[in-house]
DNA sequence: GACTGGCACTCGCGCAAGCAGAGTGCCAGT
DNA sequence: ACTGGCACTCTGCTTGCGCGAGTGCCAGTC
């Protein structure tokens, strides 16, 4: 067990660390954070944090940095989340007050996260799954072609074409468009499966097949198109990285590119509360060097979708979850409202 | 005026300073293209090639490499657009026809340009003022609150709430979604402000106002909102650019994340035509060392959208232009069927 | 007049050596 | 248990030097 005063300079390194990007030797902790305690000390006290490997030294004499695991010591034990302040609070609001749609929001929040950590932002749009449907609209394109577009209670539009095995006559269609809305309307995604599946015993003979292609859709948009959307924003933050360069940004944004890694990284965490994960411990390993801050967001108690960032494992993991927890949060009300 | 050879000269240099990413000097030219001449003259070449601007060299006795002006010269009078083989057609035509939506085209456009090219690639949806009506629908979400869906016939969906001013019955609404759909279905978006100027007199005077506010909201989409949306991928391949690092990439990040400058970018060549954009032609400083490939596309003879990569300065202009146009030509295709 | 071969000159790059500074580990002393 | 002191290690920076690539010029040749 380590005593409190090295844990103290654990924080000291990591506070110092995340400010200098340099790595930090004994004497200039005593000088910046008064431990009370002589350079020597704080020497022992490091050698025994390094003998933990909660620090590291990249070369013999030089300085030292926190490992991964130091890290994760740091965030769970030693970091308060630093709450926005008023005035903050009171930009954020504003800022996102300003959408005029769900596109919008979305842009603006991951603009306004990008810009809060000085990270990359990623923001993921409210998922189908989790949400509810708020209208289904089917549209005769030709005599056997119907658009069908599903619109979510978070204000989210899908759309799909589909090729009808037969012609479908206009009232057939409206008729069809009456019973879907009545029974799913309101309902959530998961639900809906259930809701329709004898639907088309309803209709004469001729037009089962029909509606039954549609049905299809429909279920497949819900369910196999479940492959959520995400936006980024704020990837020349990255270039912050002044130190390490084409070796560290390269993997990254590579990954950023592939939306798959990004929904796994945030699906990862089941439940909506903050998780972050550091450094090694994202499975993708071109993210080896980052971090990933993410929380649920919502319109009511329940989470529809993930925010985050990701940033360098020496990023200020206090300032960093305050301004992802409180963007959740009004987006989580934006939501609520439209 | 350059003599023949001069320009064959200019010509060896950009391909294979384009190759090696290395000045060129006058032996190993001679080398490498079979000019019939020895190092000695081609020096005075050079020379004579450096005192008209079309190429520099970094440092005195280092090689050559082409100016911004040299690379012009390049594009427009030495080299031929190299299309496409056969087997990278039909990849390119297989990859496009998996789409399942508007959105799936882009993304999937995006992709393979960013693929082929190994740069930057920008695609915009296809354009709001330049596409006609497929179908407008007007959902009753609440008795004061309509949603406006418009459909276009490029498959780009728009949706947008409508507070009304006052209650609008269910009948109301049905009259208005069919003389609406009868007057504008199939028309493009810049004739529809005419033809709906005078629907609200068909009305009773109590509805008046609120049919006004949602033809005011269409409009509002049409124009207003012609703000286009836009694309991005393959950043990482930013990364390429091993050579002078933070300093070229970071603006360029940035620039990519400003819509506004890619819009005003693919903007600003009026045709459709392919347009190679150099170094310092681009306006917007950020992207000054690097060049912008851009050509229209669209279901038709006429483009609806543009789309194109960018790419460092040194950057095989004929095989970016023909990944371009071959791009371009088959998501127009793609677009026309669907 | 256009091209060529030869030659002296210039510079950037890579490498080794030397120096200063920061930081460590250890040890004896309080 | 903490401290002050000391020897040691290692990096980064600077200096100096030689190599090689490339140039410009000039005299000579077809």
């Amino acid at each position: 067990m380590l005593s409190e005063r090295r844990l103290q300079v654990l924080r000291a390194i990591v506070q110092d660390y995340v400010g200098t990007e340099e790595p930090v030797g004994s004497k200039a902790l005593t000088e910046r954070h008064n431990l009370g305690v002589s350079p020597a000390t704080v020497r022992n006290d490091m050698s025994a944090l390094e003998e933990e490997g909660y620090i590291a030294q990249p070369h013999t004499s030089a300085g030292r940095i926190p490992t991964d695991k130091g890290y994760r010591l740091f965030v769970d034990r030693l970091a308060d989340v630093k709450p926005m302040t008023q005035p903050e609070r009171r930009a954020i609001q504003n800022f996102l007050d300003g959408a005029v749609d769900l596109d919008d929001v979305v842009a603006r929040t991951v603009r306004l996260l990008a810009q809060l950590t000085r990270q990359v932002a990623v923001v993921q749009y409210p998922s189908l799954t989790r949400s509810a449907v708020r209208h289904v609209e089917l549209l005769a394109l030709a005599p056997a072609r119907v658009m069908l577009v599903l619109i979510t209670d978070t204000g989210r539009v899908e759309q799909r074409l589909i090729d009808c095995p037969a012609p479908i006559g206009e009232n057939t269609l409206a008729d069809l468009r009456a019973r879907l809305n009545s029974r799913v309307t309101g309902r959530r995604f998961t639900d809906v499966p259930l809701l329709v599946q004898d639907l088309p015993e309803a209709f004469e003979q001729e037009d089962r097949s029909t509606v039954a292609s549609v049905l299809s859709t429909l279920l497949e948009t819900l369910v196999e198109r479940t492959e959520e959307r995400l936006m980024i924003g704020g990837t020349a933050n990255l270039t912050r990285f002044t130190h390490d360069f084409p070796l560290t940004i390269q993997p990254v944004l590579e990954a950023l590119e592939e939306q798959v890694v990004l929904l796994k990284l945030l699906g990862e965490a089941q439940d909506s509360a903050m998780t972050v994960r550091i450094g090694h411990e994202n499975e993708y390993e071109g993210l080896n060097s980052t971090s990933v801050v993410s929380v649920g967001y919502g319109s009511g108690g329940e989470a529809v979708a993930k925010l985050g960032v990701v940033g360098p494992t020496r990023m200020d993991y206090p300032g960093t979850m305050g301004a992802v927890r409180a963007v959740a949060r009004y987006v989580g009300q934006i939501l609520a409202e439209s």
